[in-house]
DNA sequence: ATATCTTCCTGGGGGC
DNA sequence: TGCCCCCAGGAAGATA
């Protein structure tokens, strides 16, 4: 569920309040949710037990806490999957109906003292994974600071808002692909932080479709739709992400509000703004999409015209 | 090797 | 009220 703005709003909270905390008793209360540390619950628990958390660092949809106090540099990865949430907590505050990993911080004055993962889904999770050096030069993405990255998010290319990417970078990327504008910009390795609600508004803002092929997209156009991508998660950042409903919520609890501006992504059967803008009609429409969704102007984005027969 | 499909889960909402 | 089906902000691993 969570795209990049929404992890980033989640990496910004705990920056204010785990970052220089020690982690002094950790609980998995679903082993389902630390699937992803192959050593299991019990090392998950005693090897994060005492460390420190030294900063809180994102690529894409990937957020890691690199800690302190281990022999091998290793960082608590989070992925929050559709429907993960990192709250910060009183201890004395009654257990989410989902809570899955509860974190018991040091004691610091007027500051609750627990980091708890809850997940209804349980797509996301959490474990330990070891610090590498960033195998694509300069630092880390968007929100990092750090030169290293989780192994497990080591296949993670750049996200959308990490100003060491470049559009034509972008470009050679798709280029070299041969499959659908809107799954390539889905493909985390391509560029990450893109998500299906994203995905339909940067496509819609840029006039692309997605169902274009990536082999014969031209620059200017990879240039409008990375311009849009930057643009519509910007916006989105500044709003605290977009929420639909309780599942996506910051780390205080509080929705975002950018589902307000969506102009494409939920929008079936209303109107085109932009067409309305421009004294045109058209309504959104939606067809189903890789399981789920896409959503699209039929005015804005224009399907290719049919090759003629030879 | 590359592209696409299947799977992991729970719950809300609509139709009957 | 209940049941069944569809749908949902993701991505690893299997399969073609």
């Amino acid at each position: 569920m969570p795209e990049l703005p929404e992890v980033e709003v989640v990496r910004r909270g705990l920056d204010k309040w785990v970052r220089n905390r020690r982690i002094d008793a950790v609980e998995v209360l679903d082993p389902r949710s630390t699937r992803r540390h192959l050593d299991g619950p019990e090392d998950f628990q005693q090897t994060l037990t005492g460390c420190t958390v030294a900063s809180v660092v994102r690529r894409g949809k990937f957020l890691w806490m690199e800690l302190d106090g281990l022999d091998t540099p290793a960082a608590l990865v989070a992925h929050l999957g559709m429907s993960g949430q990192l709250l910060i907590e009183e201890s004395d505050a009654p257990d989410e109906k989902h809570l899955k990993v509860r974190l018991s911080l040091s004691d610091l004055a007027d500051t609750p003292a627990e980091l708890r993962f809850v997940d209804q889904r349980i797509f996301g999770g959490m474990f330990l994974s070891p610090l590498v050096p960033t195998a694509d030069s300069k630092a880390g993405g968007a929100g990092s600071i750090s030169a290293f990255i989780p192994q497990a998010a080591s296949h993670i290319a750049r996200d959308v808002l990490d100003p060491a990417r470049s559009v034509e970078d972008l470009y050679l990327s798709l280029r070299k692909k041969t499959t659908q504008l809107k799954r390539a910009i889905l493909d985390q390795e391509i560029i990450s932080g893109v998500g299906n609600i994203y995905a339909d508004e940067a496509l819609w803002q840029a006039g692309l479709l997605g169902l274009r092929n990536t082999a014969t997209i031209r620059r200017n156009e990879v240039s409008r739709l990375n311009d849009a991508l930057i643009d519509v998660m910007t916006r989105a950042l500044a709003a605290g992400g977009t929420s639909f409903d309780s599942l996506y919520v910051n780390v205080n609890g509080a929705s975002g509000y950018f589902a307000r501006s969506l102009n494409a992504y939920g929008r079936e059967g209303k109107p085109c703004l932009r067409c309305l803008d421009n004294g045109r009609e058209s309504l959104i429409r939606r067809d189903p999409f890789m399981g789920r969704s896409s959503y699209t102007c039929p005015v804005c984005q224009p399907r290719p015209r049919r090759q003629p027969r030879a």
